[in-house]
DNA sequence: CCTACGTTGATGACATGTCAACCAAACTGC
DNA sequence: GCAGTTTGGTTGACATGTCATCAACGTAGG
């Protein structure tokens, strides 16, 4: 193992104002939503992600991935939900074992009451924060983390590679 | 309430990629510290914390703010962590009500390993992967939104305010 | 002093997330 | 068809985080 390479003076400043940004961001918006809707961010995500599909509704392994949870974890908090009148289990046409989450007139109305709120907040804690131009570089510069995590992607982004 | 205004595309595009970046990165993060070292990141956190401080050692509450942690979450991290022999507890010389956390050698030198791998992986999943300029604008725009969020600034950033 | 009130940290009950074991349905090749 | 394997999802045990409460202490005003 070679010398470790420290993190240099911008660096550093960029690393730990994104993971300070980052919890702080997470913590108010978390306070909002809960206040005014009475929804935890995942729940608001789960029925964000539902919401924009065409039926309202997605497998569950389709709607694990696209939030990047693991099924076991989607399981149990689809269930606790699905308690709470929010959404509900069908069964898959298609396959067997497979099981379909739809959102409930409940939880679209859940949705639909939350989201002018939830966006307002992230507009003000964030969006509007920004210049256009560190818009468009988090935009960017996200996109090349994701693709570089998700091994689409390797290199430098100067190299054309 | 008024018309929403949803996010148009270049901000969604920042809103949503921030967020996927932000799963993938500490999904990523966490696994190879896990495996490196045996650490989880809040474990990390904290020894890294301890060990930046000149004595090693921090008042409970002052390592809780710091973090942005609840002194109760930190409290019962500490007692796991205590039980590993990462740190210690110590009666506080000046408030018989408080407790310092203390680096145990132990400690000491789990972070001390964990250290180089942590921070090169950091590197080659985040810092590596942004231009000089994005860096900056990183670190401006984070600072910025935790200015706004800790309430001593208000304001859009062209506003001079 | 001493009393009222705020602060510090611990604790227990509970909500949430992770991990591994498991089951049943669906593929696969013969 | 059918044994062996893979896939989709659930489940229970456990780790972690949150919230309300509590006891001990500190501080300020009489």
């Amino acid at each position: 193992m070679d010398e470790p390479r420290w993190l240099d003076e911008r660096e550093d400043r960029a690393w730990r104002g994104y993971r300070r940004m980052r919890r702080l961001l997470d913590l108010e918006l978390a306070r909002e939503l809960m206040q005014d809707a009475g929804l935890s961010e995942p729940d608001y995500d789960v029925l964000s992600d539902l919401s924009e599909t065409p039926e309202q509704r997605l497998r569950l392994s389709e709607l694990a991935d696209r939030m990047l949870w693991s099924r076991s974890r989607l399981s149990h908090h689809i269930s606790r939900m699905q308690q709470r009148g929010l959404v509900t289990r069908e069964e898959c046409a298609t396959d067997g074992r497979g099981s379909v989450v739809a959102l409930t007139p409940a939880g679209r109305q859940a949705v639909e009451a939350a989201a002018p709120g939830h966006v307002a907040a992230v507009r003000r804690h964030l969006i509007d924060r920004l210049t256009p131009a560190e818009m468009s570089a988090l935009g960017t510069l996200s996109q090349r983390v994701i693709d570089h995590l998700t091994g689409r992607v390797t290199g430098h982004p100067e190299a054309k590679d």
